[in-house]
This record gives C-alpha cells, sequence and structure tokens, in this order.
DNA sequence: CTGAAAGCGCTAACAA
DNA sequence: TTGTTAGCGCTTTCAG
C-alpha cells in the first residue's frame, strides 16, 4: 500500500526522473515551477510520476545548494508573554505566504540562552532574525551576519533595521488624556528593567509635566519591576502619601492590573475614587472590572511590519541604511479613568 | 578586521583541514566530540584553526547527510492563545537542551493552513511534530511518517502518542467542590467548537449530576461558542431562567471572566450572590475581581511531557503502541466561590 | 589515530 | 526545451 514503506528509502529527484523518462534537471524545473522552460507534456508526464512515486521534495539538499533556508528566528524574552505571543502571531502569519517557517526563541532575557538561539541561527544558516534584544548586543548580532529586524525602537543598534511603538508619545498621551478630563495629581508607576531601554515613559512624565506647567512630585512616582508585584507594591506605596494622587498611569498593563486591584482590595472603587490606565493592551486588560483604558500597543502590526521589512532586507531590496518604523499607540477607553471627585 | 568580510566565501572544514594540517574527517570528529579517537593535540590544534578562521559549523550540509534535522513542528490553532502559548514554552524548555529547534504554526482550524504545516515539516525532515490536531486526520499525520505526539487526548488517533490533562475529571472535581461547598443548583456554562473533542466535560456534568442523585434540569446548562462573547450569552440565558443557579461552571477560563463580568454587570456580587468556577488557569484568571477560582490545567508541564514523549519516540526508545500520558487538573482557589446564602 | 573517497539530494551553469 | 556535469559542506565507511 505505502508506497515507501518499511526499510525502502524514500523516493528522490532521480527516481522521478527515471519514472517519467526525463533527466533530473527536467524534474527540478517542474518542482521549481519553472513553466516557461519546460513543455506542458513533459511536465504532466514528471507530475505524475511524482504523484505516482509519493514523491516529496527534500528541501535540506535544497538549503545546501541555494543557500537559502526560509527559515527565521524569532527571539524574544517570553513566548508566554501575551505580548510578545501576539508580536509572534503577526510575524508568523505575513512570514506564511513567501514560504517561510519561523522559529521561536525564549531569550529570558538571559545571555546564555539569547545567545544560544543567535547560535542555532548561524549554525542553520537562518534567513533572517527578529529579535527583542534585552542582553544581546549590537556587535553580536551583527557578527551573525544575517538579516535582522530588532523588534523595539534603541539606541545602541547602528544601521539594523527596527521596528516599534511610540512609548513617549503614547506615554504623553494617556497623561493628557488624564489631564483633559480634570487630573492634575497624576501618579507614575514606573516598571523598568536591568537593561533600560531609553526610560522613553519616564521622559514623556517628566515633558508633560512641564508642558502643562505642573510641579514634579516625587513621592507621585514610583518604579517598580515589570510584573505583577510590582504593580502592587507601587500601588500601596502611592495610596499612602500625604497627597494621593487622582489618577494614574503604570508602564504596562500588567502593572496597571494588578494595582487596580490593590487598590480596589482597599476598597477604592474605580473610577469613581481614583482613576486607573495601562499601555499595552493585552488580552487581560478588557477583563477586569471595571475594564482597564489603556494605550494600546499595536502589537500584531508590529510583528507583521517586522516581517515586512525582514523580507525586504532578505529580499536585498532595502536600502543601505538601517530604518527605524514607529507604529502610534492608540488609546482604548474602557471603564478606569472619569474626571476627579469633587 | 572581519575574517569574513564582503563576498569571500565561508569557510568550510576543508579550510580548516588546511589550516590545522589534517584532513576533513579529522575535523569533522573534531566538531562531533569525537573524543576517544582523535588524539588531544590534534584536536586542539584544529581548534585553534576553527577559532582562527571563524569557522561556523554548517547544520544544513550535517542534516543532508545525517537525515536528522533536530527540528520540530508545533502545530496549534493559536499561539496568541495564553493556553497554547504556555504549552509551546513547555514544548521549548525542554527541546532547547537536547537542541532541537522548534517551529510553530498556527493552525486557525484552518484545513489549508494545519495541512500547510504538516507539509512543510514533511518537505523540511523535521524530526518530530507536536499537534493539537483540530481538523487534520490521523491518516494524514500517520502518512506523514514523522514522530508525533498529539496534544489532548483524543480518539481516532490509534497507535498514536497523546498526552493531555483529564478535562472529565477536572470537571468532576469542579463540581464536587461545588456540591461541597453547598451547592445544588449548578449551571454548566459548556462551550464548543464544531469538531468536537469527546465533551468530556458534559459528560462528567451528568455523571456528577447522577451520583449526587440531582435531577438534570436543561435550563441551566447552555452551549456557547468558545470566546467572550459565549461567556456573556451564557450568563444572560442563566440570568433569566425560573429559578437560577447558585454556582456556575465554566468549560473554560475566557468563558468563566466573561460570564463573571456580565453577571457583575448586572449588578451581583460575587460569590456572595453566585459562584463562579473555571477551568485552564490562563493568565487574566488571577487578574479578575475577585480572582477566579478555577480548575488549573498542567499547561506547561504538558509542553515539557510532549517534549519528553516526542524525543523517546524520535530516539526509537519508544514502544511500538502508542501512549496515553494524562495529567491531573489541579482546583486553584481565589475568590468567586462561597457557600451560597440563605 | 588518521586519511581517502563515496555519497546525501538537489540546483545551476553550460551544452546540445 | 532538455540533458550533462559539477558541486553545495558534511559524515562515514573502509583502509592504512
Amino acid at each position: 500500500m505505502n508506497p515507501r514503506s518499511k526499510n525502502s528509502t524514500r523516493p528522490t529527484i532521480i527516481h522521478v526522473a527515471r519514472a517519467a523518462g526525463v533527466s533530473k534537471s527536467t524534474v527540478s524545473r517542474v518542482l521549481q515551477g519553472d513553466a516557461a522552460s519546460v513543455k506542458t507534456e513533459t511536465r504532466q508526464a514528471v507530475t505524475r510520476a511524482i504523484r505516482k512515486l509519493g514523491y516529496e521534495h527534500n528541501a535540506i539538499a535544497s538549503m545546501l545548494r541555494t543557500a537559502r533556508t526560509f527559515m527565521v528566528m524569532l527571539i524574544t524574552p517570553d513566548i508566554a508573554n501575551p505580548f510578545w505571543s501576539e508580536v509572534a502571531r503577526g510575524l508568523q502569519d505575513t512570514l506564511e505566504r513567501p514560504g517561510y517557517s519561523v522559529v521561536v526563541g525564549n531569550g529570558d532575557r538571559d545571555p546564555q540562552r539569547e545567545n544560544a538561539f543567535l547560535k542555532t541561527a548561524r549554525r542553520n544558516r537562518f534567513d533572517g532574525i527578529a529579535i527583542n534584544p534585552t542582553v544581546i548586543h549590537s556587535r553580536e548580532l551583527r557578527a551573525a551576519n544575517i538579516p535582522t529586524i530588532i523588534l523595539g525602537v534603541r539606541d545602541g543598534f547602528p544601521g539594523m533595521d527596527m521596528i516599534g511603538s511610540d512609548s513617549f508619545q503614547g506615554t504623553f498621551d494617556a497623561l493628557t488624556y488624564l489631564f483633559q478630563m480634570g487630573h492634575r495629581r497624576i501618579g507614575f508607576i514606573d516598571g523598568h528593567y536591568n537593561a533600560d531601554p531609553g526610560r522613553a515613559r519616564y521622559r514623556a512624565y517628566r515633558d508633560f509635566l512641564k508642558q502643562r506647567d505642573l510641579v514634579f512630585d516625587p513621592t507621585l512616582l514610583v518604579e517598580v519591576p515589570f510584573e505583577r508585584a510590582g504593580g502592587q507594591r507601587g500601588m500601596r506605596v502611592l495610596l499612602n502619601v500625604a497627597q494621593p494622587p487622582t489618577a494614574i498611569f503604570c508602564s504596562n498593563d500588567i502593572l496597571a492590573v494588578a494595582a487596580m486591584q490593590t487598590a480596589q482590595e482597599a476598597s477604592l472603587v474605580i473610577p469613581r475614587d481614583l482613576s486607573m490606565i495601562g499601555m499595552d493592551d493585552i488580552y487581560p486588560a478588557a477583563m477586569t472590572m471595571p475594564g482597564l483604558t489603556t494605550m494600546a500597543k499595536p502589537k500584531y502590526e508590529i510583528g507583521c511590519q517586522a516581517a515586512h521589512l525582514l523580507l525586504e532586507r532578505i529580499e536585498g531590496k532595502a536600502p543601505r541604511e538601517g530604518r527605524r518604523c514607529v507604529l502610534p499607540c492608540k488609546l482604548i477607553e474602557r471603564g478606569s479613568v472619569a474626571p476627579p471627585r469633587g
């Protein structure tokens, strides 16, 4: 039954060629859809032979010969993080059409792991890399000598393509929105990693205050790690300052949701007693009660655009210099913001 | 600077061999860590040459020769779904050590796409496949002739390894938990897909009722699609039955969270007026107010175990017949369940 | 312990 | 339009 049972080896183009009474080159041509240079009858004969033998193109052999693998490595800190899994989805969906497969690596903010994936990309001669660099440096990336797109807009990667969202503008707009709702004492729970990417949100906060002639009150700013516990701690701190804020901006939704819950546990009613605004618009943000108002980052689109930029670079259609693509954030109004009381 | 600048080609083992004054075979042996059969001095000479030339092993050529790719294809409906992204994480984390890369495919419950990924796995001679089959059949999987692990416990895949969690037991335990809290009228919002995998939850619900001598009240059961809107609709229906339930079990957390919010919007206080319990324990379940009590599925562990089973199968260490590995669910008590009022 | 040689299955000039 | 030929870079007998 099975054309290739047990210990018989898989058919190759040679077998197909023999069965069709042509040469391997001809088979190769029809395999590549080189319609122009093979007679219709011949092609049909080959196609028939292929089907009869149950032949399956061997991409590995082809890779070796053409030095093209149609493989792309995606390196993010954690694919289980809803932010990155959405980016991954966008990347994969758009790379799928031109026939690329994407391998995903969880770098985990660990130099060892991040580099291990880079090494895999090199050894397997991947055609491209999409990476959110946390510990890896420009030098290593450049040395890999593989077309690369940086996920996130960063300094320190000169000449490389980058794509990200405008955290500065997003933060600024979020704060402006709160201001226009009437808030004047606006708290800021600022998440950070060890390797801090430019502190766009912090700069936006300071710039915003300046523009609105509000004085910077250090008690309204609290720095925490980018995780639930950070949001909880941040809220506890802000709840206990002498003059508490009427609204709080959080660096991302994970912090915001955790902070909001902490406030609710302290019997504050959101948004009546306190307005909350987050950033990213991850999945859970729509699931809180009230829904979290947030500056959405275009995660899926970032993935899609990243794919396009990378594809151009791979195909040599990109300009020599690195490109920066910065997508705007967008306000999603749900229920966590209202004018201040009184 | 760069040892391989511009249009010079990458060094191969031949270059290394020449530089070290040995043959390619020797270099190959060193590369494979075949310590036993190469003199220490020779190995050092080779290593030195490798470093000097900036040689990088070409995995593609190696694959062609050895017919091993160290690539695994993961096919799920949607990697952006928090359930699957956790499974993916587990799979990747454990496949990483033995040197496998995993390509992830979003099958999207679409026959076209699911098959396309399977085809990629075949053409690229992947060593293994991990799949949650939604539309693909056993026959196609078997025809691919690649070691496979089924994600989810299903009928219709005879002889194949499977791993999943015990939805029947989980549902049964969740209902029992509600019963022990004193609930007797327990509603059930049951999600389903077109291709329904056995309806374990439904069977558990019926069995539970029987065991506890409770009569099955069809008005307490509502079937909805597996998405937020389904949860909302389900809750609206249950809120309007003549004798509403005092507790509700939902097929998964997405439904549960949406249902809980809908109840809250209708001014019910959870769990005072109504207890809610979900299943899966996805990320957002911890972020609601109150936190959602749920039967957790061991998502990450499923990924890890899947990797182990697959590895054994790939290495020919697995028994001929298919194995079934069913992991238990675990109750996570948060704040959404309490004894009924009165 | 090391080397020579024969491919793995395909593509891409170059000829015909 | 088709066939011949020479590899792509590595692994792996088999000799030595």
